[in-house]
DNA sequence: CTGAAAGCGCTTACAG
DNA sequence: CTGAAAGCGCTTACAG
């Protein structure tokens, strides 16, 4: 069916060996063979069976993204979901996008479950992929652990909950509610309240210490605080119990919290900004889809997965490399709601 | 470093033929045979290599998850963003989900560009996958041509734009926009509108020629059209044209658009369902996300996704299959929108 | 600069 | 029921 290198060989009337040197772009070739090699790709439509060059090579070109969480909030969600929910898609897709361009495939899988933990940690060993980039939402998270442990090179996205030697990138999560706390300050509020993430979500509580520090050393020493999911609704709910602490400025730890948010607010026949104002966190596309518009914090999620890819690919080149951090600036975006 | 099938053989004093046999589970192998084998495989932490199975058997366990279109309205998109898209996501997530319990592995990928889509052919004619689930937004897409060409195993989410012999899933998009026109009509609305999906996409021309013979057939023949892309913003420009005409009954062609219509709505001092009352099509994350909640089509992504890797997996076993087609039933959601 | 040959780790007729 | 052997399609020392 398809044609092989024996076949370019025999028709291009050279050794298996030069084919396999021009179609990898090995230099010092003689450049009547180059050219009689690429004539008969050419002619036979030859591509390189993968399998064949992974044996050899002990390379597979692909890369496992895996979106992971210990088995609490994630657990009853499937993939499509997770994907649903506009953070993970924005995270999924940025590492998914950076590693294109660096010709290698990204293969997406979801491990809230210890058999989906075992799968993917099998993945890799079954040489299904050279390593893993890891969007662990939980701190209790087992998975790094796992891979570290199974010698698997691979990257977090967010810092693991306990010092371990794995490379990660990160955002400031601290500066980023320090910017909403700032914000909020400078644009008149007077009663601070903050809806946090779930505790078990480390980001989540670096978020609210960020923004309690920032509101304390703008002398708001008393912050109201509601827990949420990091839904919609979760938000929602946190937001009518902040309402009624007299709230008139609210940070929501995430974009789809800041939503619930707004609507509860309106609701009440409250008015936002001009009532209570709020920002969000992420600018996912949740911030766009809501009236007003909300004004929150962005990670820059393309650098982050740019990153992690480049990361990855030195730790995959070189398996013995200490782990490596890089934590990058989260920024204020101003919109409408606050 | 990883154990080999020969490492296992020896210590399990068999040879490499009875170790595969045993992984593999194939039947007829003694039972002290099988038990010498199992406790080699536990002492060493032995896992078949994928490349070297995939070389002599010539499967991958592999199946590619496409996103694809033509050049225009995807175009700007990376990945990230597609992902993002509610309705992508849930297909998407469904996809994969469907393909995990079969034990195949789904890599996804998103082909708008043309070097994008040789990338896919050629990611399976390298043997990188069996075969590709295919998302085509765009009746103007040259991918699920280029696939059958290549004669790649591939089955649509989606009726091909002109007849092909490619098997595919749809939902009856005629029938769901029907839906929701008898269901304005039955909440009482005196004058209807419909908010169209881009005309390059197949199914948006589907729930528009149904939502207009549905209305015909309740005796209401003056329906006001006004067009949309399938996002938010184009839905409230719609809608303010829409509303220009006097409509208390609008039909939008997706949840991102009755989202922007509900918006848009407000925005005139307009209340719905009250004065306007509003239904979507998808059933996305979009319509929980907005007050009142979105009354809309809901597509059996689930059962889409389990009938297309059902149909691609026995494409994949006999590729001189006839193709086959599947077409779902939608289902009206009421909430709070109409 | 080029080719003959070994070998990557498996599966599968084939013979016994 | 079991094993010896061939072979899947490549890459890479090695010798020339």
């Amino acid at each position: 069916m398809a044609s092989t290198l024996e076949e370019v060989a025999r028709i291009a009337g050279v050794s298996r060996a030069s084919v396999s040197r021009v179609v990898n772009g090995k230099p010092g070739v003689a450049p009547h063979i180059v050219e009689a090699v690429t004539a008969a790709v050419a002619a036979t439509g030859y591509v390189p069976n993968r399998a064949a060059r992974t044996l050899v090579t002990g390379r597979t070109g692909t890369v496992l993204v895996v979106v992971s969480g210990a088995d609490s909030s994630l657990r009853q969600w499937g993939l499509g979901e997770v994907l649903a929910d506009p953070f993970f898609a924005r995270v999924a897709g940025g590492l998914m996008g950076s590693l294109r361009p660096r010709n290698i495939d990204p293969v997406l899988m979801l491990a809230v479950s210890e058999p989906e933990r075992e799968r993917v940690v099998n993945y890799v060993r079954e040489g299904n992929a050279d390593g893993v980039l890891l969007v662990s939402a939980e701190a209790s998270d087992p998975l790094p652990g796992m891979l570290t442990r199974a010698k698997i090179p691979v990257v977090l996205f967010s810092r693991p909950s306990e010092p371990a030697p794995i490379s990660y990138v990160d955002v400031d999560n601290h500066e980023g509610a320090a910017l909403a706390a700032r914000h909020l300050v400078a644009r008149g509020c007077r009663r601070l309240g903050i809806i946090t993430g779930p505790v078990e979500v480390a980001g989540a509580e670096d978020r609210l210490e960020g923004f309690l520090a920032a509101a304390r050393r703008l002398s708001m020493d008393d912050v109201a605080t509601a827990a949420g999911t990091f839904s919609v609704d979760s938000g929602a709910h946190a937001m009518i119990q902040l309402l009624a602490q007299g709230v008139d400025g609210v940070f929501a730890s995430n974009d789809n919290m800041a939503v619930g948010a707004i609507l509860a607010a309106h609701e009440q026949g409250l008015e936002v900004p001009g009532d209570v104002a709020v920002v969000g966190y992420d600018d996912t596309i949740a911030a766009l889809m809501c009236r007003p518009t909300v004004t929150t914090i962005r990670q820059p999620i393309e650098a982050i997965a740019a990153e992690m890819a480049r990361l990855l690919l030195d730790v995959i080149d070189d398996p013995g490399m200490p782990a490596r951090h890089e934590v990058l600036a989260p920024e204020l975006i101003v919109r409408g709601s606050a």
